[in-house]
DNA sequence: CTGAAAGCGCTTACAG
DNA sequence: CTGAAAGCGCTTACAG
C-alpha cells in the first residue's frame, strides 16, 4: 500500500495544491472544469489509487459494517446466510461501505465478548444475522454503536430489526392448504426455539382460527431440542393430511420420514416449508414454500445501519418485509368440488 | 467512531505523553512496569478503544484481506465456500487481519474490473476462492498486490496457490474401489471444465493404470456443459459397477439417477464423490467421499498472503494439501474372498 | 477558482 | 525510562 501515488504527487506534477487535487478527484466544486479534467487525466495516467484509510482517519469513520453470524446458525443454514451476506454487500456498496463478516462463537456469545472489529474501531456499525442472546444484544446497545438485527427480533430489548413477515407468510401458506381442502393440518417446529418459529406458528394458528379449525396438541410436532439440534420427528398416532413446517429443511425431513413409511407426497400428504432454500429444491417432490425477500430485507437493513451511523438517535423498531409463496409440487392440487365447497 | 477516548486523553489525564501511552498499551519496552499498569488501568476505565485506522494510516497497511468468490461459483457450492471463508477469517485474526468477502460478478470478471477494495486501498492483498479467468489474474498480477489462489490453480500464469491434492485424493479413493473388487469404474465429470476436475480425473486414471485396468471412453461421463451448467447424465449402454464422481453433488445426482431406474446403491452400484459437502450427507445412502482439508488450506493461504504483504517478492508456487477419505455407505463392502484375490 | 493551515490518532526515530 | 517532533494522506474551513 505504501509507495503509492498520492494526491500530493499529482499536485506537484502539475504545480497545484493537493487541496485542488482533492476537489477535482472528488467532483467537488471549487476547481475549473479544465483543471479538473487535467488532474483526473494525470491521476489515471499515474495509476492513482484513493487512500480510503486517510479519509477514514479524517472523518472518524471506518466505512465498514460488521456482519455477525452466530456460530450456532452456521451449520444449519449456511447458504441461506451467505446469500444474505451477498445481498448486504451489494447494498453496502451503494453507500461506499464494505462488509466484514464475522462468526460469533458460542463461547464469545456466552461470555459477552464483543467482536474484535468493535475494539479496533474497524467498523461503524453491525448487522446481526441470526438470533443472539438478549444479554449480548444489551451489551452491544450500551456501547452505543449502531446495530441492526436482520432476520430475527426479540421483545426483551429495544433494538431495530428487519424481519421477514413470518406470521403473515405462514398464515398465507396455511390458508392455501385450507383452500386445497385440508382440515387436519399439523405444525412442525419447536415453538419455543426462536421467535421466528413462534411467529410462524402463530400465523398457522391464525389461519386455523379464521377457518374455525380447532388447534390440536398432537398436531404440534417438535423438530429440535432446546439447543437447536434436530431430533427424530415423531408422527402422531392419527395423522393429519398436511404438514406446515417451520422451515424447508424440516419439511425435507418430514417428507423423507413419510416416504420411508411408504407414504406418498403430495398424493397422501401435503407438506409445505418456509425459506425457499436449497432444501426446497433437493427435496423430492420440490417444496411449496415461502420465499424470504432477502433483497428487500438486506436493502432495508443496510439503509438503517448507515443512517444510524450518521444519526445515532434514529430508530426504526421492528420492520416487517413480506415474502412470497413459491408454488411447487409438495401440495396436492385440490379438485374443483372441494374448492367450491370451501368457498361457501 | 469520533468523540472517542484517544491515547492523548489518557496521557493528559495522568500527565504523561501519548508516546508513553502508545508504548504501554502496545506492550512495547520503554515504560516502567508501574506506569504501564497504571496506563492500562486508566485505558480500560475510560473504555479506550484502539483506533486501527490511525495505525493503518501510519503504516500504510489496511490490515484487511479481500476474499473474492467469482459469482458463477456461488450457486453451486455456497456452503462450501462460506466454510472456507470462515476458516480464512479465523486464521486471519491470528495476524490481526480481517477479511472482506466480495463476490466477483461475471460482468466484472469479463471486463477485468478489479474489486473496489483495490482502488480504495482497503485491502493489502487478495485470496481468490474459486477459479477465475487467466486474464483477470494477470491484470491483478500486474498491479503487484499480493494474491493467493485458493482451491484452484492455472498453468497459464505464475500465481501462488493452495489447492487440495485432487490428483492424489481421487487416486486413493479409486484404489479403494479397486480393492473392493471393482474393475469397471466410470468417471463422471466434464474433464475440460476446471483444472480441479481434470486432476481428479487423472488421479482416477492413474489408479486404473496401476491396476492394469484399461480406460474406456464410454466410462467417461459428462456432467455439465462448458459453462458449468449441469446436464442430464447419460449412462453408458454397458454399465460399470462403480462411479467415481468429480464432486459430491454429481455423485448425488448419479445416485438419484440410478435409483430412478430401479437400481440400488451400494448393492448394485458403488458411487463415490469428492468434497464432503452437504450433498454427501443428504444423499441416501450417504457418500463415501474425499474430504478437503479446509482448515489446513486456509491456514496456508492466509500465511502466504500475509507473508507476501511483508515481502512482495516471496513466492510459493503450487502448494498441495492432502485430503482424507471419509467412509460412509455408498460403497459396497467387498467379501473376504475378493479382498484376498485382489491382494495376490 | 485556488491554496495555506490545521488536524484526524497513532507510531517511529531520536534526543535527553 | 520519558517525550518532542514529524509524518502517514487526506479533507475541512477559511482566506485571498
Amino acid at each position: 500500500m505504501r509507495n503509492n501515488v498520492t494526491m500530493r504527487d499529482i499536485a506537484n506534477k502539475i504545480g497545484v495544491s493537493s487541496v485542488t487535487v482533492s476537489k477535482a478527484l472528488n467532483d467537488k466544486e471549487g476547481v475549473s472544469e479544465e483543471l479538473r479534467l487535467k488532474i483526473q487525466g494525470i491521476a489515471s495516467e499515474l495509476g492513482y489509487r484513493f487512500n480510503s484509510t486517510a479519509k477514514s482517519m479524517k472523518e472518524g469513520l471506518a466505512y465498514n459494517i460488521g456482519v455477525i453470524i452466530p456460530e450456532h446458525f452456521i451449520g444449519e443454514t449456511q447458504s441461506f446466510y451467505l446469500s444474505f451476506y451477498q445481498e448486504i454487500t451489494k447494498h453496502l456498496q451503494r453507500y461506499n461501505y464494505y462488509g466484514i463478516l464475522q462468526t460469533l462463537s458460542s463461547h464469545d456469545e456466552k461470555n459477552l465478548v464483543l467482536p474484535g472489529t468493535y475494539y479496533e474501531n474497524k467498523v461503524d456499525g453491525f448487522i446481526i444475522l441470526g438470533q443472539i442472546g438478549n444479554e449480548y444484544l444489551n451489551v452491544l446497545k450500551e456501547k452505543e454503536i449502531p446495530v441492526i438485527c436482520l432476520d430475527f427480533y426479540t421483545d426483551q430489548t429495544e433494538v431495530d430489526c428487519v424481519i421477514t413477515d413470518n406470521f403473515y407468510g405462514m398464515y398465507e401458506i396455511t390458508n392455501h392448504l385450507v383452500k386445497q381442502g385440508h382440515k387436519d393440518i399439523a405444525f412442525v417446529g419447536n415453538i419455543y426455539f426462536t421467535s421466528s418459529i413462534q411467529d410462524r406458528y402463530l400465523g398457522y394458528y391464525k389461519s386455523l382460527l379464521e377457518h374455525r379449525i380447532s388447534l390440536k396438541d398432537q398436531f404440534i410436532i417438535n423438530d429440535r431440542d432446546d439447543k437447536g439440534a434436530f431430533v427424530d420427528i415423531e408422527l402422531p398416532d392419527t395423522l393429519p393430511t398436511a404438514f406446515v413446517c417451520n422451515c424447508d429443511q424440516v419439511a425435507y425431513n418430514v417428507i423423507t420420514k413419510l416416504q420411508s413409511q411408504g407414504h406418498r407426497v403430495p398424493e397422501d400428504f401435503s407438506v409445505v416449508g418456509f425459506d425457499n432454500d436449497i432444501y426446497s429444491r433437493i427435496s423430492s417432490p420440490q417444496l411449496t414454500t415461502v420465499q424470504v425477500d432477502m433483497a428487500e430485507m438486506s436493502k432495508a437493513a443496510v439503509k438503517f445501519v448507515v443512517e444510524k451511523v450518521k444519526n445515532p438517535l434514529k430508530t426504526y423498531g421492528r420492520v416487517l418485509v413480506r415474502g412470497n409463496i413459491i408454488h411447487r409440487d409438495s401440495v396436492k392440487k385440490n379438485d374443483q368440488k372441494q374448492l367450491v365447497s370451501d368457498k361457501t
